[in-house]
DNA sequence: ATTACTAAGAACCGAGTAG
DNA sequence: TCTACTCGGTTCTTAGTAA
């Protein structure tokens, strides 16, 4: 487990240049960086090399620090998240994983209704039942706002004596792999922490999914 | 003073869409999300507001929960300086204060073999006389790379019987700000912290610098 | 169900200091 | 100089629990 404060030490170094150089530091001068004592200047520095996320290299005076490879991939990561907060406003990201359906999924993709407007306006014939993702508890918030935006209407109609009603889109990807997909959701209706994805494809097979496997979901939504 | 798993629970709001929007969230709910007891969550929650880094409405169940302006900003400044680790390969950047030089820089800038390759190579004339920029202790590892990369070379001359060394230069910003301006490294000599800038202006006046302001000094690298 | 207080234990910090 | 240990004080965490 990685505590935050090495994590702010950490990035201290690469922001000294320690991500692709040697840098010669004393634990007084990083302590003085860090706004804290010497003693706990070396600890973060001891911490950080048991970690495995830098090298150090003990001289008569000061000591030589230089991140790794999985300390550059930590931080990495971290500039991903703030990435995906600043930068990704024209898509949402979900985390969930992979569930049984109990055959809904088949009304979308087998109604001559929706499959012609699935081909007007997402450009593919779906393949017949939907892969059915279970959202994250915590992340309903992200899919309450979602609904609010507008993506591709599929307008309802009525066959067969009874209603099918209107259907959002919004092109997605999973597990950000280029694989066309779309997901569905009813225009009116209750909420669901279940997001139901159409594709050309049979997903499960494509992805080797399974249930209970997890996935990230990418959609775009504009 | 913000501590840092202060940080880390507010860029996980962030992450579940509290930035723009208000979300709905329990503190068991964020507990499970930053991997910590509900109690941990919700002390959490309650420094955050109480720092005013985020806003929250208290429900029968759960609560709302939105990002402010302040707790953007914060953000934002973490994303600046993962930018600052991974994307400014092409600049170097310094933290230091003005100090009086002692004379050196004139030399840089009155002698006619120097101010001749200024003008051609930098594209202007130089004040005469050099800003001196004392760089943090710390940073003495950054101004090491800085010797590595190439820059513009100025070469030596003999001149009244004595030899002038080859310098280099690299534009530069201070303060991020776009003035013309160009640090010059001794291309042999000594290491120092002190940092050498020309520029056609006289920068003391056009920045309203002292000794001992503190500036920023971008250092183009190629 | 929910938030959040209390209290006790766990983790962290830094002055003193050895090597 | 340096690094890094010990140890007492402080801060953070979480089980228990009230509201």
């Amino acid at each position: 487990m990685m505590e935050t404060y090495l994590l702010k030490a950490l990035k201290e170094l690469a922001l000294l240049g320690a991500l692709d150089n040697w840098i010669e530091i004393s634990s007084n001068e990083f302590a003085e960086r860090i706004k804290s004592s010497q003693q706990t200047a070396s600890r973060y520095l001891i911490q950080l090399g048991r970690n495995g996320l830098i090298e150090r290299r003990m001289g008569l005076k000061k000591q030589m620090i230089k991140i790794t490879s999985e300390g550059k991939e930590l931080l990495q990561k971290e500039y991903d998240q703030y990435k995906e907060i600043f930068e990704m406003k024209d898509r949402l990201i979900f985390r969930g994983i992979v569930v049984s359906g109990m055959g809904e999924g088949k009304y979308y993709t087998s109604k001559e209704g929706y499959i012609r407007q699935f081909e007007e306006k997402l450009g593919f014939k779906p393949y017949p039942g939907t892969l059915n993702v279970k959202i994250d508890e915590i992340e309903i918030n992200k899919l309450r706002q979602l609904k609010n935006y507008k993506g591709l209407t599929l307008n309802g109609f009525t066959a067969e004596n009874r209603t099918f009603g209107s259907v959002k889109c919004f092109p997605a990807r999973i597990n950000n792999k280029k694989i066309k997909c779309a997901v569905v959701l009813p225009e009116r209706g209750h909420y669901s922490n279940i997001i139901e994805i159409v594709s050309p494809h049979y997903l499960r097979e494509k992805f080797k999914l399974r249930d209970g496997d997890k996935i990230d979901l990418t959609i775009e939504i504009r």
